[in-house]
DNA sequence: CGCCTTGTACCTAGGTACAAGGCGGTGCCCTAGT
């Protein structure tokens, strides 16, 4: 067999030629290189990892954030003619040894898993007689936008360098500058050959219009439905907010889907599939409608209210016209803007002071040995007045990030949301440094707080939108585009009428 | 950060008024004992 990418390009994959960008991808991997690639939405992201599959021979090890996107990668790895497969926790036991020892013994060529699972032993001593010649972490933005904290298992995929010795590719559609960096150093990737398409979406316009009471939002958003035909997503910041909109809309005679994490999964699989098949005029939906949900028709996407970082509004607007025909992007913008991921930010990224005040509470508590014994209620009182059992969680693991603590036994409860309201008194020991840096947790919660000022930007600029959003990316744009409401003109009350929207949403 | 629920005080026995503080958004992971 050739081992010329294009040629299993063609053979395998039926494509007749790369992509921009994807072909010095696959030859630096192929070449030992490790590889970070910015390809924008629907540039083919997974042909870069498939390619080299076929090429390198082995496993190729998949990793990716959710169950649904391994199952779609799988079914697409299998029409290529790969062996895939993908483990996670909802498979029989039977399934998961026997996946394993196909990877270990050849009879598998990729396969996908969570970074959580990097994390387990038994999975890593599984996988020890693989022959793993690719690493690949699909949806890369991951590991800055949740490692931090939500899904602290991203920021140690680095860890897996030095067993596997084989070239690492990073692959996302989003990243500034800085994540970039961020990605690169914690993976810890060597001069890796770096690829960076543009962001530019040159079919999709670009709106912020003063948002209202949620009545009025309701309204506005209603109006744009009625004006734009096609699929639409409405992103809401709660799922309060979410069946609210609904039922607004609902109220206005438009029946419209909800999509929240608290609804049953059978629900969240119902609507998703309605929303596929075009069986639904427009889906509400929290952040939770995201990576994944990939309709090429969607003509429409509005925000009920910006979200806390732009990176998320370009994402979440960008499903938007990905069949390359025109569609609008419309954010409802008002003093609400960035609120929930501001409280968020709070929690997740404390201030050094409240750190200082845990630490000196720690250690207070500790015996010689610098180990403190506690309970995340008690952590909680140390913090002193108005602070939650998941504000002690944030700040220990805040700490724990800068070095200060290090977990023996135990993890405070952090909240598991609906079903489980956290006691606060599971008991936790904790070791605890003498000397600690928090510079770290400075430097995170700066961070934090620049993506919230930059949407406040966004939404306020007197400038082209397109210029503004490109910008933030590190992408030079011209001054002016056609496709936003400030280069159109249009005073921040005023809503697309059908005339300016017509070289949008065409006939 | 600020909404919304809960708790306490009030002056009169069930409303109102206000203060405190909990909580809000994403998903992996198969424990241990039914």
């Amino acid at each position: 067999m050739s081992t010329e990418p294009v040629e299993i390009l063609r053979r395998h994959l039926g494509y007749p030629s790369f992509r921009p960008g994807q072909e010095d991808l696959v030859r630096a991997v192929l070449q030992g290189r490790d590889a970070l690639g910015i390809l924008p939405t629907g540039g083919g992201k997974s042909v870069c990892y498939q390619v080299p599959a076929l090429a390198l021979g082995g496993l190729t090890l998949v990793v990716s954030p959710l169950i649904s996107l391994m199952e779609d990668q799988v079914a697409r790895a299998g029409r290529a003619g790969l062996r895939a497969a993908h483990l996670s926790a909802g498979l029989a036991s039977s399934v998961k040894r026997s996946r394993l020892a196909a990877a270990g013994s050849g009879r598998l060529d990729m396969l996908f898993v969570a970074p959580e699972r990097l994390e387990m032993s038994s999975f890593l001593a599984a996988l020890r007689p693989a022959d793993v010649r690719l690493l690949a972490v699909d949806e890369a933005h991951c590991i800055s936008e949740w490692g931090h904290d939500f899904r602290p298992s991203y920021r140690k995929i680095g860890r897996l360098r030095g067993r596997l010795r084989c070239p690492v590719m990073a692959l996302t559609a989003t990243a500034t500058p800085r994540v970039r960096e961020d990605v690169s150093t914690s993976l810890g990737l060597r001069n890796p050959h770096v690829e960076v398409r543009s962001f530019d979406r040159p079919n999709l316009s670009w709106w912020v219009r003063q948002g209202g009471s949620l009545a009025e939002r309701v309204r506005d958003i209603h109006r744009l439905l009625r004006r734009v035909g096609g699929t639409t997503i409405v992103y809401a910041p709660t799922r309060r907010a979410v069946e609210d909109v609904r039922d607004g809309l609902a109220g206005l005679g438009i029946r419209v889907e909800a999509y929240h994490a608290g609804l049953e999964a059978a629900e969240r699989t119902l609507v998703q599939e309605r929303f596929m098949g075009g069986a639904c005029r427009a889906v509400v939906a929290t952040n939770a409608f995201g990576m994944g949900i990939d309709k090429p028709d969607v003509r429409l996407v509005v925000h009920l209210q910006l979200p806390g970082t732009l990176e998320a509004y370009y994402q979440e607007a960008g499903r938007a016209g990905r069949d390359g025909e025109p569609a609008m992007c419309v954010a409802l913008s008002g003093p609400g803007d960035g609120r929930l991921a501001a409280g968020f930010v709070d929690r997740a990224q404390p201030r050094a002071g409240t750190l200082r005040r845990l630490l000196a509470a720690l250690r207070a508590g500790s015996a010689g040995d610098g180990v403190v014994s506690t309970t995340s209620t008690q952590l909680a009182r140390a913090l002193g007045r108005g602070s939650t059992v998941q504000d002690a969680a944030a700040a220990l693991a805040a700490l724990e990030r800068c070095g200060g603590v290090r977990l023996v036994s135990g993890r405070p409860e952090e909240g598991e949301g609906t079903d489980a309201p956290p006691s606060g008194f599971l008991p936790v020991q904790v070791g605890v440094r003498t000397r600690v840096d928090l510079s770290v947790a400075r430097h995170l919660r700066r961070a934090a707080v620049a993506k919230l000022r930059a949407v406040r930007r966004y939404a306020g600029t007197r400038g082209c939108r397109r210029r503004a959003l490109l910008g933030y990316f590190g992408e030079q744009a011209p001054r002016r585009c056609d496709g936003c409401d400030r280069c159109c003109g249009q005073p921040e009350r005023k809503f697309p009428t059908a005339q300016s929207l017509k070289p949008w949403i065409g006939t």
